[in-house]
DNA sequence: ATAATATATGAACAGTTGTTCATATATTAT
DNA sequence: ATAATATATGAACAACTGTTCATATATTAT
């Protein structure tokens, strides 16, 4: 018989289902990645770039005419969406234009949408 | 033709392309909802849970024990995971069950991993 | 070279978040 | 009623986050 935590013995759900969780559980680096990753679409103004960059590829100082924020704030904000392999960016003389990096940020934000709008 | 923001003038994107960006862009609220869930799958203990809970209803001691931490711990965020609609609970007795509200966490949580791993 | 423009970045500060601890509530058994 | 068990919750504190401000870097034009 298992021996469970001090709480909640006689009210345990089977231990097979306590070791199969266990297994499936993905090891703590990529627990860690996947929380990072939704920690970046976890902020309004980096949600706004997105969708701003869905219609287009875009300069710096265009979003932050777009979304009425500072051109720094924006350079930060995009800095964390590179990092999170979100977006990339390509220079074309002074300006740096960027863009979606693939479908992962429509799809996720997609399903995102769906959950609030149900 | 467009006046843009004091910077980048003469490299601005065309002006169609920002009206039809503002257009697109959802309205303040749900850019904040969208922003508050994906927060909620931004930490460690919440994503575990949640893997936790793809195999099975689980009782809140036996999460805590499963993920090597306190109750309280567990309950406060299980309540942030039922506030997103992201869990339901049933009460059997003195214990209370927690299961995936819906199918958008998996699909989610799916799409978020394979960004990372890819 | 210097000036102008676009972007990036470090430091600082306020606001937020997750855990712990203590305690409250809810249910069951006696 | 009281005791025991499972869960929930408020306060406090440390750690983290996003913006602002000042400034640095990069590119182009003169």
């Amino acid at each position: 018989m298992r021996k469970a935590a001090e709480c909640c013995d006689e009210y345990a759900v089977h231990p097979d289902i306590l070791s199969l969780a266990r297994q499936d559980m993905p090891d703590e680096e990529r627990l860690y990645d996947l929380a990072e990753l939704f920690k970046v679409f976890g902020d309004t103004t980096r949600i706004r770039i997105l969708y701003v960059l869905f219609e287009s590829e875009m300069c710096v100082c265009d979003i932050a005419e777009l979304l009425n924020m500072t051109q720094s704030a924006i350079s930060h904000q995009l800095r964390v969406l590179k990092q999170a392999r979100l977006v990339r960016s390509r220079r074309d003389g002074k300006t740096v234009y960027y863009f979606l990096a693939d479908d992962h940020v429509r799809t996720i934000i997609g399903q995102g949408m769906d959950h609030i709008e149900e």
